[in-house]
DNA sequence: GAAAGTAGGCGAAACGATTCGACTCGCTAC
DNA sequence: GTAGCGAGTCGAATCGTTTCGCCTACTTTC
């Protein structure tokens, strides 16, 4: 079923069924007509293979997954399927790979064989071999994250640092003076993870800028961890009222071990983060936060790539996203001292 | 940087490079040092869109998830990382494809240009449009969850009757004689969506058998519906003293609903399901449930893939999971009656 | 009415791999 | 001494497209 038998039932050459189909060249409407008919009876539609032989391109963006031993959070997962519906708009395929590393099989697989015509890259750390290897070979890419140096490359990131700065302005404004921050874990952070890094500094700024005091905690991603580490926190520092937070995973145990602890949000405690909406949307009371706009960043991702893609020698694209904080009921006036 | 130029630069034919690549032909022990030195200072793999052409296959799976316009599931999470990682380990691509019928765009992308060598297939319906599409093409696949005539096809799935079989009788035991099913979303049942059925025929006979009242309800997939969901069943039925549910993304909803009506888990009310071992341990109580083994179901859908796309005549394999219910927290003695 | 242009079509050469048949050695067996 | 065989290598065909150059008619233009 390729195109020469196509060619062969609508009584012309093969060139011309290309060209009926592409419309690079005219095709009398007639023969046209004959050959969709043909095409159309027997279900026909190029080999992919083929075409990206002969093109040099495979019409498929690849996007590159952390590996999942660390559990993907709803902002990631709300990401990749926001990527994947766009990629699909632009009827472009996807390609899933699961590498963190240049050295991973599939990133290999991917690379070397050129099977897609750009990439996107999640989870960037501060210093990323993928985006020197990929800088090497002139594959198009966009990154999830910002490198250290991130001046010549086209990415995509969060402002987490203005995002920690409002929420504890808000905080500040609401009178708390004791804030905690709870970042992601401290395996994260050795390892150069550039959101983490931006949210202590973005924390340290602000409260030295507000004149409150601010201690932070690492924590890992899952609810047991956030349980534990508020105890923590309860504990070192009693002082306390108010906590701010990038760990969307942490929030179930945060918010478990403020009830356990007796403290009512908002009026004994206040929590204000940065989530997804749907993950902010599921608390109990919903949380104040700033809203990473999920959907978005993985339109614009595609967005940024294709045109790469496109036009390689255009001057790489960037956008660093600040979602307001979506005030819910999770912040209210710092409790009277006791 | 193709294999000529490999071949030109170690002296030798472009066969004898691929023979000493694929080793499908001897190659002198000399000759092979000699290419592979060239291969490695240059880097080359070979292009894979190129190989596919030659091989009529593409070493590449395609995994159709649903849109995501209704959200994914943790479970469907899990099994999506899973099926990745599979892949990887056989040394396969991954495709993702957004689509539920088999006039999507990029499932007709991806099944039309021969993209990939099988598929699996998320959110089967009763009875579902693409499986029939696929059966006239003779390209491998496999599906998560069954059509209403399974037998000719390959699957694996979940015994979700079996499971609400099990939840109703362990909460029977309990001694709890008014039971309600909170089940997925009616749409999703007028949809023809397995699960959602085979969980309401497993709890209708099985309050039948135990002889207790069950009372069903449906519930669409977020935290707000499981919440008034709650509040209906306790409103129209104040005799439940328990509920089973296979609708995860519900259970955040059903907790607070309880726990805001002064309901105490598992005291005054019992709570046991279907869901991904993580996401009953993030409750609170742990949950009671059967936990969805959506590792393996990956692992194992991948291994059923993998084995049709080499030998299409054999036996299409299907596997039916039936987790054991893993006892937690969230499950207790029925209330006295007051 | 010849030159020039255009619409419509065809054939063949790519793209980068794999693989089949054929060829040349050197060795063994009779 | 020659037939046979296996190891090692090469050339050419092939997979299914796209695209370039060329060719033929037919129209237009002076």
């Amino acid at each position: 079923m390729n195109i020469g038998e196509i060619a062969r039932r609508s009584g012309v050459s093969r060139s011309t069924v290309s060209y009926a189909l592409s419309g690079k060249r005219a095709v009398s409407e007639a023969t046209r007509q004959r050959i969709q008919a043909v095409i159309d009876e027997l279900g026909y539609r190029p080999n992919a293979a083929a075409r990206a032989l002969k093109e040099g391109r495979t019409r498929t963006l690849g996007l590159v997954v952390p590996p999942t031993r660390r559990r993907l959070t709803f902002m990631q997962l709300e990401f990749v399927a926001s990527v994947m519906e766009a990629a699909d708009r632009a009827d472009l395929d996807l390609l899933l790979s699961p590498s963190r590393d240049d050295h991973d099989r599939s990133f290999e697989r991917i690379v070397g064989g050129r099977r897609v015509d750009g990439l996107i890259l999640m989870e960037i750390r501060l210093d990323d071999p993928r985006v020197t290897r990929l800088q090497g070979l002139r594959l198009p890419f966009v990154t999830i994250g910002r490198t250290a140096r991130p001046q010549g490359t086209c990415w995509i990131d969060v402002d987490y640092a203005t995002l920690i700065d409002r929420c504890v302005n808000h905080l500040a404004d609401l009178g708390h003076r004791h804030i905690a921050l709870i970042n992601r874990s401290a395996e994260l952070i050795a390892s150069g993870y550039g959101p983490a890094h931006r949210a202590r500094e973005g924390f340290a700024d602000a409260v030295a800028r507000r004149g409150v005091e601010g201690v932070e905690f690492c924590c890992a991603d899952d609810a047991a961890a956030g349980e534990t580490c508020v105890q923590e926190i309860l504990r070192a520092h009693p002082e306390v009222t108010a906590i701010t937070t990038i760990n969307e995973a942490a929030l179930p145990g945060i918010q478990r071990a403020l009830e356990d602890a007796g403290l009512n949000i908002p009026a004994r405690f206040s929590v204000a983060g940065v989530a997804a909406r749907y993950w902010a949307e599921q608390f109990h009371p919903q949380l104040t936060a700033a809203d990473v706009p999920a959907v978005d960043m993985g339109a614009t991702a595609v967005d940024f790539l294709v045109e790469r893609v496109t036009d390689p020698d255009a001057p790489p694209r960037q956008h660093l996203f600040v979602p307001p904080i979506s005030l819910r009921n999770s912040t209210g006036p710092a409790p009277a001292p006791r």
